[in-house]
RNA sequence: GGAGGGGUGGCAGAGCGGUCAAAUGCAACGGACUGUAAAUCCGUCGACUUUAGUCUACGAUGGUUCGAAUCCAUCCCCCUCCA
């Protein structure tokens, strides 16, 4: 079976959305590829709950632990690797499936981009000191300056946002707001995607998580960790924020016993897919919602390859 | 048995006569989200009604006071040290 469609399966971690990936292309002779901003690191496949090996046999999997975990991975980047692999994957007659809980890489995808440049490192190197040496209340104040509108509505403790709105502006000489204005850049009309969404109930999918960390430990996420400490990498990479690093870390720095680390790390993976459920919920309108965790059900499947 | 310290909202922990429904942190709940997004940030958080207010609350009971989580008495628990 050939379309020329592209689905899209969305949902918080630890839903199911690999599983049903996997049996969709196996179903319909379709690629997956990864729409998740950690899955992307070579370095934390268990961590990171990458599709095993044994599962990446079963069909072929795009665009997984590609990069190293000194690699600064962003949407942009992540977006034309996935535009190249969605035309690679029709032209050779077969179905992209894109899977991934990262809603802001899915929308980027769907929805576009708008089209400002890179911001070279050393303009970031520049934001960086100034908010070293000055503090984010001068950042802010200065972004009030160059761009009001953008500062009026990010709160002034909003580090991320208010130093990328100023890199912005450094390096373009026009500011978020303007950037704003102009027109998205889409690469597939709307109408191409078949969208999914894996919506089960909070108490379900805590659960799943929880036994989901323990797996996790078991199958070698301490000693994961402990080769990321090796590389001695700073911790504002993304890689050394995937849920399960610092915790960890904390336990082999002996800063915490074990069974500690493995709480804070279940609590925090809980919160992050309230978070993803929030954004779904939303913002992600999707043709098809499951409120279950996706197992076996085959009518997932059947539902889907029915619109197709 | 003796000496001392303590019991505060789901937890930790401030407050030590009024401005205390009680700081702060965590958790919980809701939300935002345009290039680090598994990030970052915002709101709510005793109950009932609701821009004001009413009630129940700081181990228990009783007292002092115009007024107590804060002072006193008794009781019940907990911890530390000495024996």
């Amino acid at each position: 079976m050939q379309t020329s469609e592209i689905i899209i399966i969305a949902g918080p971690t630890a839903s199911g959305k690999s599983a049903l990936a996997l049996i969709l292309a196996e179903e319909l002779d379709g690629i997956v590829i990864n729409a998740d901003s950690m899955q992307v690191y070579k370095d934390i496949p268990v961590l990171a709950a990458a599709p095993s090996e044994k599962d990446r046999l079963r069909a072929p999997h795009k665009l997984y632990g590609m990069y190293d975990a000194s690699c600064r991975g962003n949407v942009v980047d992540w977006l034309n690797l996935c535009q190249t692999e969605i035309t690679a994957a029709q032209k050779e007659n077969k179905t992209p499936i894109i899977v991934g809980g990262t809603g802001m890489y899915i929308e980027a995808l769907t929805k576009g981009v708008t089209p400002i440049p890179e911001t070279p490192a050393e303009i970031r190197q520049t934001v960086d000191e100034i908010l070293k040496e000055e503090g984010l209340s001068f950042l802010y104040k200065r972004l009030q300056e160059t761009d009001p509108e953008t500062a009026a509505r990010l709160s002034g403790n909003d580090t991320t946002r208010i130093r990328r709105a100023y890199e912005i502006w450094l390096h373009t000489g026009k500011n978020l707001t303007y950037w704003h204005s102009v027109p998205l850049i889409k690469h597939f009309p709307s109408q191409s995607f078949v969208t999914v969404y894996i919506n089960p109930p909070r108490e379900a999918l805590d659960i799943r998580c929880r036994s989901r960390f323990d797996a996790m430990v078991e199958n070698g996420a301490v000693e994961e960790v402990q080769n990321l400490i090796a590389k001695n990498l700073p911790d504002s990479l993304p890689a050394m924020r995937a849920l399960g690093v610092q915790e960890l870390k904390a336990y082999l720095n002996r800063e915490c016993p074990l069974s500690e680390a493995v709480e804070n790390a279940k609590l925090h993976t809980r919160q992050y897919a309230k978070r993803q459920s929030t954004w779904f919920n939303n913002r992600f309108d999707a043709e098809f919602k499951y409120n279950a965790c996706y197992g076996e059900d085959k009518i997932f499947v059947d539902d889907i390859k029915k619109a197709l």
